[in-house]
DNA sequence: TCTTGTTATGCAATTTTTTGCATACTAGGC
DNA sequence: GCCTAGTATGCAAAAAATTGCATAACAAGA
């Protein structure tokens, strides 16, 4: 899979624009899906010409045009196609395991600088998330229901960091040591 | 970042193979590092002209020739180099989770059913995981030392694989009703 | 005997993602 | 007046990863 059902769903969900869909990555949705500006932009570019999506050009006074994208039909059933078919299991590929691996090669404060700068990053993450679930516990009942399964994604999230963070205190208190 | 570096403190720990590193990735470090071997072999491929790695062709009798490969100074050199710079922190793309947060346009029955094949996959990887740290802890105290960074990776696919499943229990739960 | 799994490697094409470069205007703080 | 951050989009090239295809032989179980 790759970008492209991502951007459907959160077209679908609500119709917008690059920007936006950038900023609804990066704030919120960014422990399930990342990509660059230039990846959206290209893929929004594809599914048009692929005719999932429609845009409307919205002419700015003091900003550059933007483009207000839409599911067409056919991009409706598109995302239902994909929602039947089964999603295979991520694959992690994280490059701080890597390094702390072989870590044995290079100095104890490499590593925990190293450390450092990740806790602080899973952090603020993690901080960011618990203020969209402050937010959504707020909710009435009817508006919670119909978000309880985007709900239960920030759920993971949450659960994934406070997680990692867990792992950090067990390495900060190996890297204490010789 | 990208597989070379993985490779390379792979065969820095232990000369080996594609096909060894490829089973390697698979039981035990496939929760940080994963790889098709289309992409080991042909990585292995560029590696060695890049002059970081060498082989030494192991014919055998009744199976394909085997590569044995193992580090070059200058490998191990650039091993060092990265291991100096920062490391950025992983971006994560799960399909699961778009699956999810769309799951209102489609069947809880169907839902359900995904979860439980994720369930299972990471179950098995807990337990064979959790297999590893039994290992590890058996090791005499002087083992367990010179592995203990590496087990630290170990603690987080543990924590990780956990973690995951306590959400999973989460998801039931509200998959339960409506 | 047939199928499945394991050992062992690789090329070619395509898809996905990243990196580098580019434009252009506004608002706010120092 | 200058610097930074934000709004808004995109092309081109390179790197990374996946998918499809290909070979070749043995062992084990149904």
């Amino acid at each position: 899979m790759s970008l492209k059902h991502a951007i459907l769903i959160l077209l679908e969900s609500e119709p917008g624009s690059g920007y936006d869909l950038l900023k609804r990555f990066k704030d919120g949705l960014g422990y399930f899906w990342n990509a660059k500006h230039q990846q959206v932009y290209l893929e929004l570019k594809k599914l048009s010409e692929a005719g999932w999506l429609e845009f409307e050009a919205q002419a700015q006074d003091t900003r550059p045009d933007k483009k207000n994208y839409r599911l067409t039909p056919a991009g409706h059933a598109e995302l239902l196609r994909w929602l039947g078919e089964p999603v295979q299991p991520n694959t992690i590929n994280d490059a701080l395991l890597v390094k702390l691996y072989a870590g044995a090669h290079t100095s104890l404060d490499n590593l925990r600088e190293e450390m450092q700068r990740h806790v602080a990053v899973h952090r603020k993450t993690l901080n960011s998330l618990l203020s969209i679930e402050r937010d959504y516990l707020a909710l009435p009942d009817e508006q919670r229901k119909a978000l309880r399964l985007p709900y239960l994604t920030l759920r993971r999230g949450i659960l994934g960091e406070q997680s990692w963070l867990t792992w950090a205190d067990e390495v900060e208190q190996e890297l204490q040591h010789d």
